[in-house]
DNA sequence: GGATAAACTGACACCGTTGTCAGCGATCCT
DNA sequence: AGGATCGCTGACAACGGTGTCAGTTTATCC
């Protein structure tokens, strides 16, 4: 009962590629690893007898005996902004398939315990970690990652530290050039949704926002930067307390889509047409704003881009290609829609 | 340089383990899977052993010598609603946490081809899949997975197959329901836009509408169903088609929250008052819901437990503690918001 | 109290790979 | 020509668990 020979149902171990490929086990071994030191008309003998046997090797082995497993893990926090977290899915994922990884997932609740990080670490074995912001900057994630040896690529982390890799967007410029618009437009009394603070993009795009005004010469009015947390909520109540000052701004920029989607309904329950008596902008181009009325003047961040980058990274990372740490920085592209205009023209 | 006693730095093996107990690696490995015919006191010297060394098996050896992975897999294809797919992970993995499997995902693009997916499992070797709609439906995949003997669950397939066990809501009854509610405002008109007709919800939830009216003795008037795609465009389109129409509806459902989303966008874009001029109302109680204005009255599905359940299913077949398949239905429950209103009535 | 069954435990082979190292020609120096 | 080096290949021992099966206690029954 130990057929191996014609056995079209048990999957093909890499000695019955070796057997009909005439060389040893090892050999087919440095085929599959791409290494060095196989002769080009061997290697095609090999390769040919693991197509015809659709030889796949099996992880388990693999990790075994190599001490890897193939295998990345994403670990973000609950998201608010649901779409962000699903583009940074598929561009991670693209990326993982295209080099014969796994992706393992581990959301986590609001703030997780260390040891439950680092039990998944245990659990999994995984390469390498691709973190997410706010989670990915917590000190203590970044030094018990370190200290075990375990890769990791930052995406949009608060601080750039020069210890670690990340990737994110160019919050600052995008932000500065979404504010430019609306002074442009001939706005001159702007309020601004700050978003969650344990992200760094949250300050980054105030301070974006905050140097658009100084370089036009213009004195920031402290009661027109209020506090959110990036989720529509906050979004919401934001605009109405803006609603309430006495001299009231004619456009709001709200730090993420979803906040800016708050402002709109806020408008709305406040009976204040948009854009004429309200110029409305978000930041992120996430799929919402194109759901609300009017749709939204924002700012794309290539997300995916973004994302697959971060895996590129960390790939090369595993595989010791890669031994200096850099911040890669992509640009964000202002995407003017009909929620802004100029103050009181509909 | 073998030293295994005192180092703190390599990782534990069952092997350190059982020479802490005093027992062989064998009733380690029985202890840590919870198998029969191990002594309590000695299980407990075991048990001790493991939380000193803090042990944690190797999830490749046991994959290798054991033939399971301890991991399983979550296909889906690309969302509309990306909340949705959001529970959906959040579910599954809560139960993979619960019982130490590791989650792995598997996106997939419109109409991924079988061997595609087929690959997913001869590389990752998962121990069961969890497959949603409307990719689940597949008969090659399904097919495939089951010559393959890979457990699935399959969660709000469009048809309810003995062969395999599934998960979902009661779409028909949550559509009855709804479809009563705007009934009993006093609505005589009800237009109904429908879901992608690759998902099995969207005939589920046109068969409730249907059969509400009908149970009120009414006629359906086939001009107020309308084709969707369950996605906000195709929501707003198919508002305008309703729009258009000589004897126009005062109330329209929308089989999910991202349509209704886009019906009340077209409804401000035509000057259509809500709801006083016009009652809207969703299905899946998403995000999106209460981001509208006024907040949509929709139908809430408990996807989160859902997903659990398909997970917990699925781990009881991956036990073998399971050998008939079940369809499991959840009910839905109504969410008055204020997009719903008796005709006329803001 | 002895026989028999049931509960418990361990020795050892094996899962399918990779790492190490030795061997064997062919090529290159000097 | 002889030795050193390089390119290529295979034998064999890990890797860290689980499955099988046999051996040793302990409980049960006349």
């Amino acid at each position: 009962m130990q057929e191996t020979t014609t056995s079209g149902r048990a999957r093909a171990t890499i000695r019955d590629v070796a057997r009909r490929a005439g060389v040893s086990i090892k050999t087919v071994s440095r085929v599959i690893n791409h290494e060095a030191n196989v002769r080009s008309e061997t290697r095609e003998r090999v390769m040919e007898a693991v197509r015809e046997l659709q030889y796949e090797p099996n992880p388990a082995a693999r990790g075994l005996a190599g001490r890897r497993t193939f295998s990345i893990g994403l670990l973000y926090e609950n998201p608010h902004e649901f779409s962000y977290i699903q583009q940074i899915l598929d561009g991670v994922f693209g990326v993982c398939q295209a080099h014969g990884y796994a992706l393992l997932l581990r959301p986590s609740s609001e703030n997780p315990a260390t040891e439950d990080i680092v039990r998944f670490l245990t659990q999994t074995r995984v390469d390498g970690m691709v973190l997410t912001a706010p989670i990915g900057d917590r000190p203590d994630l970044t030094d018990a990652l370190t200290e075990r040896d375990v890769p990791f690529v930052q995406i949009s982390p608060g601080i750039t530290d020069t210890r670690w890799t990340s990737v994110g967007p160019d919050d600052f410029a995008g932000s500065h050039t979404l504010t430019e618009h609306l002074l442009d437009l001939g706005h001159t009394r702007v309020g601004f949704i700050q978003g969650d603070p344990r992200h760094g993009a949250a300050s980054a795009r105030l301070d974006g926002h905050l140097r658009a005004l100084r370089d036009r010469g213009m004195t920031v009015d402290e009661s027109l930067i209020v506090p959110g947390l990036f989720d529509f909520e906050s979004g919401k109540a934001a605009a109405h307390g803006l609603f309430g000052l006495a001299d009231r701004p004619t456009a709001i920029v709200a730090s993420n889509d979803d906040m800016a989607a708050g402002v709109i309904v806020a408008a709305q329950e406040a009976g204040i047409a948009l854009p004429a008596e309200l110029s409305v902008a978000g930041f992120d181009d996430s799929p919402s704003a194109l759901h609300t009325w009017p749709p939204l003047t924002t700012v794309r961040q290539p997300i995916v881009e973004i994302a697959s980058q971060a895996a590129e990274l960390l790939l090369e990372w595993i595989r010791g290609e890669r031994s200096v740490h850099v911040r890669k920085t992509f640009d964000c592209r202002l995407v003017v829609r009909r929620s802004t205009s100029a103050p009181g023209v509909a």
